[in-house]
DNA sequence: GAGTGGTCTAGACCACGAG
DNA sequence: TCGTGGTCTAGACCACTCA
């Protein structure tokens, strides 16, 4: 019982790991594909929907369907690291970031454990491998542990991840909450991604040892061009819960 | 620019929240629903599947479309727990397991790095809370880490994992790998949902001191009732790169 | 302006669930 | 059998990209 699009997207998947479509390659376009496939044209962009989440194809408004180039995907690695470390696995990404101050407010108390207007910075940051965006962080912490406004501007990621580390203390726990939802219409465009597009929400809340909350983040990333990745080593003695 | 279907989702899910719609509750149906909002049943139907994606509403075959019970969600813990382990944290959880034997093909022989045709012993779990299935995990070890056939079957996954804990060594890593995906056609048949809903895929390898791989296990989650949860203590000393 | 994908329409027919 | 959702059709019109 398998549905049409699920055959249409098969076929075209063998048609693309067999080399008949080459990476970067357009593919023809829905309508011509359409035709081939006699079917209509929902029928066959829920097919290219199917590849697209699986990162085999690209769609790009105005130009048509790409094959995307294989395993393009970035890694966001869990678990402590913060996103300096991220980029210094991925040097081909650039980032940018843009500073705010804000009151807390809505889940933003809840998620840092502040009370509401409560002052906080937050720091937007979009990842980008070539023209298009990659990923999208919103990272927020209470403003006495972000670095003062600086009059020239922090052009780099890492200019001001280093300010922000030397400013917080030591972190005791990190802890990551990831799910799987749709982008909100503003995602989707910030990420010029479908709004079709699945993307892995990820919820990181950073305390240091007294407790307190020293950043909360909220990510973004396209299923069709980021992981996440968490590893745990189990050092001896901490056998977790296994029987 | 908010399109059609974001309209209508917005409207639902106030009436939802706002009492209007009451939790357990079944929607109009869709064509009565496409008629108050004027418009075409596709557009509506797209409506719903962004509420479901949320979890706020949850579909089902031939009968209609009803408001969640909130927060019914269940969560996977990564970061070295075990089903076992995650079970025990949400005892409405029935869990059924079916073991098989099967030769290493396919990626497989990659996850577990192990040759191909070499003997595993696959373990199918699906958990349920109430008469719906909740989640679906495949785990697969080497043979000669697995128990033996009980003749009178496994009952349960507890008795199951404790018999597989006492055979293999501790775990020194645990790795997760986490993307967003939409359902293959099986999954979404066992699942019973929409193959629209997006999954939470997560690939968990866990290793012994010697690297071997102990086990490796593909997990599926669909989104509207599932979150993975990571938590990291970071040890003193070991703070990670930073800087 | 030509060609592309994005969204939507107003139906049709099939599959499922319950009485 | 009936009402439900699941899938699909054959168009229409708008938005975006590029020459």
């Amino acid at each position: 019982m398998a549905s049409r699009r699920h055959v249409i997207a098969d076929d075209l998947r063998t048609q693309i790991s067999s080399g008949r479509f080459k990476a970067g390659e357009r593919l023809p376009s829905e309508a011509q594909l359409a035709a081939r496939y006699a079917v209509s044209t929902p029928t066959l962009r829920n097919a290219l929907a199917l590849l697209q989440g699986e990162g085999v194809v690209e769609k790009v408004h105005g130009r048509g369907n790409f094959v995307r180039h294989p395993i393009r995907r970035i890694t966001y690695f869990g678990g402590g690291h913060t996103p300096d470390a991220k980029t210094a696995t991925d040097a081909a990404l650039r980032m940018s970031v843009r500073t705010t101050h804000l009151p807390a407010r809505g889940d933003l108390t809840a998620l840092l454990r502040v009370s509401v207007s409560s002052p906080l910075t937050e720091f937007l940051c979009i990842s980008h491998a070539g023209k298009s965006p990659h990923s999208l962080a919103r990272i927020y912490v209470p403003r006495d542990l972000a670095p003062a406004d600086d009059p020239n501007g922090y052009t780099s990621c890492k200019e001001v991840w280093a300010r922000l580390v030397e400013l917080r203390p030591p972190l005791a726990e990190v802890q990551e909450r990831v799910n799987a939802r749709f982008p909100t219409p503003r995602e989707a465009a910030t990420l010029r991604i479908s709004s079709a597009l699945p993307v892995l929400a990820v919820t990181r809340v950073a305390t240091d040892a007294t407790g307190r909350v020293v950043e909360a983040a909220r990510l973004v990333l396209p299923s069709d061009r980021a992981d996440a990745l968490f590893t745990h080593h189990t050092m001896s003695g901490d056998r977790r819960t296994e029987g």
